[in-house]
DNA sequence: ATTCATGCAAAATGTTTGCAGCTGT
DNA sequence: ACAGCTGCAAACATTTTGCATGAAT
C-alpha cells in the first residue's frame, strides 16, 4: 500500500476539519501542482498542465484550488511584479529558500541563507510581530546577463 | 529663491537626457507623490490626490508617470500581494529599508538591519549576481493583532 | 437530503494602449 | 514645426463571482 505523502495527508485532514469536500479535480491539480518541474508555478501554467489531463476542468476551479493550498499551508503566494500570481509548494523539512530574480531576462533562482532567516527573526521578534512567512528577493542581473551586457 | 529638491532635479535632468518634455502634470504628481504621508502609494491613492489638485488629470497619466520615476531611479514599484502595485520614493541618503506586512490587518511597517543586507550583498556575489534592488518582507501578525487574537 | 464544488460565462479589477488634440521645446 | 504628452475610452490580462448543475458526505 503506497502511502500518502505528507502533503496529501495535510489537505485531507484540512477538508475533513474544515467541512469541506474531496473532489477528483483537487486531487488531480494537487499531483500536478506538487509534481510540477520548477517551482512558482503561475495558475495559468496549472491549468495548462491540469487541463492535459482532465480536460473539462475549468479555470475558476484551479484558482479556488491553489488558493485553499494557500490555506492550508500547502502552498505561498508569491508575486514577482509581472502582473502573474505564481504559487510555490511548501517544503515539509522547514526548509526555506529565497530568490534572485533577474530583470533582464527574467530567470528566478533559488538560494538559501540561515543567517538572513535569523536576522529576520530577530527583527520580528525585536517588533512584537510574529512572523508567518517571508520574502528575501534580490532583483538585478543574472551571471549570464552580465556577460552579455 | 527656493532650492529644487534633489528628487526634482533627478527628474528634471532624466527628462533632459532622455529628451522628454517637462509638464505640468508630472509637476502636480511628483509633489503628491514626495508629500504623501506614508510610504507605499498605489497609483489609484495618487490618482485622487492628485485629482484633488488638478482635476481633469487622467488614470492614465498617473500611471505612466510613476513609471516614469520608476524609469529615473526615483521610486520603487512594490507588490505586496493584494493586486495592487505601490511605489515607495526612494530615499537620497543611500538607504533602504524592508517590511513587515500585517496579513490580519494590512499594515504595513518598515525596519532597517544592516546584517540581512549585508549577507544579501554576500549572497550575490557567491552567485555571481549583480544586485540592483533587494527586498525583504516578513508576513505575519502585528503586535495589536497579535494581543487581539 | 444536504451541503459543497464545479464549469461556464459574466463581471470586476488593475493596467495598458490607440489616438486626436494639445503642449513644450 | 516637431516630438512628446495628455485625457479619454477602449482594450487587455488576470482574478473573482453568480448561478444552475453535479458530486460528495
Amino acid at each position: 500500500m503506497k502511502p500518502k505523502s505528507k502533503g496529501k495527508k495535510t489537505l485531507k485532514e484540512y477538508i475533513s476539519k474544515e467541512r469541506l469536500k474531496s473532489t477528483k479535480q483537487r486531487d488531480v491539480i494537487f499531483d500536478e501542482f506538487f509534481s510540477y518541474p520548477g517551482h512558482h508555478v503561475t495558475t495559468e501554467e496549472l491549468y495548462e498542465r491540469v487541463k492535459k489531463r482532465s480536460s473539462k476542468i475549468g479555470h475558476s476551479t484551479v484558482y479556488r484550488t491553489l488558493k485553499l493550498f494557500k490555506d492550508c499551508g500547502l502552498a505561498f503566494e508569491r508575486n514577482f511584479g509581472d502582473g502573474r500570481t505564481r504559487y510555490e509548494p511548501v517544503k515539509f523539512e522547514g526548509e526555506h529558500h529565497d530568490h534572485l530574480i533577474c530583470i533582464e531576462c527574467g530567470k528566478i533562482s533559488e538560494f538559501k541563507d540561515r543567517r538572513i532567516e535569523h536576522y529576520s527573526k530577530e527583527v520580528a521578534r525585536l517588533n512584537d510581530f510574529e512572523v508567518i512567512n517571508h520574502k528575501v528577493e534580490l532583483y538585478g542581473y543574472c551571471s549570464s546577463c552580465r556577460k552579455s551586457k
